[in-house]
DNA sequence: TCCTTATGTACAA
DNA sequence: TGTACCTAAGGAC
């Protein structure tokens, strides 16, 4: 489910049905249960993402306390509209105002932050393709310098926020790039054509909640083949589809293991 | 009903 | 590099 565009949507889903109403926070589980008491009753403010960091700002006169979640790799956020189901055990937090309820559960981190601890957060994360404070330039030059592969750097959140398994392995494959070239060998000329063509996918994965990475001439009506959309909601040319044949060449997608992730590439398209 | 897997990250050794 | 953490869906039996 999250990688940058979903953090993005949801930072604009909360915003549109919760900002500026008095919210009823709680934390059925209980892991959020002090903070959320300090919070109930107060406004939502401010909702902002940083790659995949959601900030949910609660401003009372002084300052702003800032709900920080991240949903890990299994972490899900559902909304609904009051009335709200009587919440199940593992219901980390509930926001729920006069219209609307939403849940959270699974998340790696929601915990209750300030300000400064805010700015740390952004400080140490890189460049996000969806945001318009973005330095792509600054990207380049730690990619430009480095001997590690470009498979790997596109996941390292200091480098890059908000791409992860599935767009690495699409915008790869959409720039013929090998995943096991070092970053020291991506020409400038790639890295902005790579940029550009991360900021276009993410945008239009935070319009439909869903990556789709296939152009459209290669779609399966486009190509006379049978639709094949993955779990995770969206067509792909090689996320999860080991062994299949490429849609471009049918050579059998290749897969490995590399840093921990299942990264997946077609090899022959991905000569470059 | 159990086992595997997953769009992620932090920390230990 | 390995492991811990958090949850739910799908497949094997």
């Amino acid at each position: 489910m999250p990688e940058g565009h979903t953090i993005h949507r949801l930072a604009q889903d909360y915003a549109s049905y919760f900002k500026g109403t008095p919210t009823h926070v709680t934390s059925p589980q209980g892991k959020f249960s002090d903070a959320a008491a300090l919070l109930t009753g107060a406004h939502l403010t401010h909702t902002e993402a940083h790659g995949k960091h959601l900030f949910l700002g609660f401003r009372d006169p002084e300052n702003t306390d800032w709900i920080h979640i991240h949903l890990g790799l299994f972490g899900k956020v559902t909304f609904g509209a009051t009335p709200a189901p009587p919440p199940t055990e593992t219901v980390r937090l509930r926001l729920a105002n006069a219209t609307s309820y939403v849940d959270l559960r699974g998340p790696t981190t929601c915990t209750l932050i300030t300000d400064t601890e805010k700015q740390a957060i952004h400080d140490r994360l890189g460049p996000d393709p969806l945001r318009t404070d973005a330095d792509l330039k600054a990207a380049y030059k730690r990619i430009s310098r480095s001997r590690t592969t470009i498979a790997a750097l596109l996941m390292d959140q200091k480098i890059i926020a908000g791409v992860g398994n599935v767009y690495r392995a699409e915008v790869l494959f959409r720039h013929h790039i090998d995943p096991y070239r070092a970053g020291r060998d991506i020409t400038p000329t790639e890295w902005n054509a790579i940029w550009a063509d991360l900021v276009a996918l993410m945008r239009e994965g935070v319009r439909n909640n869903r990556i789709d990475t296939v152009r459209p001439e290669h779609t399966p009506e486009a190509m006379g083949r049978p639709p094949r959309v993955d779990d995770h909601g969206g067509e792909v040319y090689v996320y999860r589809r080991a062994t299949l044949p490429c849609h471009l060449c049918g050579t059998e997608i290749s897969t490995a293991d590399l840093a921990a992730r299942n990264l997946f590439w077609c090899p022959t398209c991905q000569r470059n």
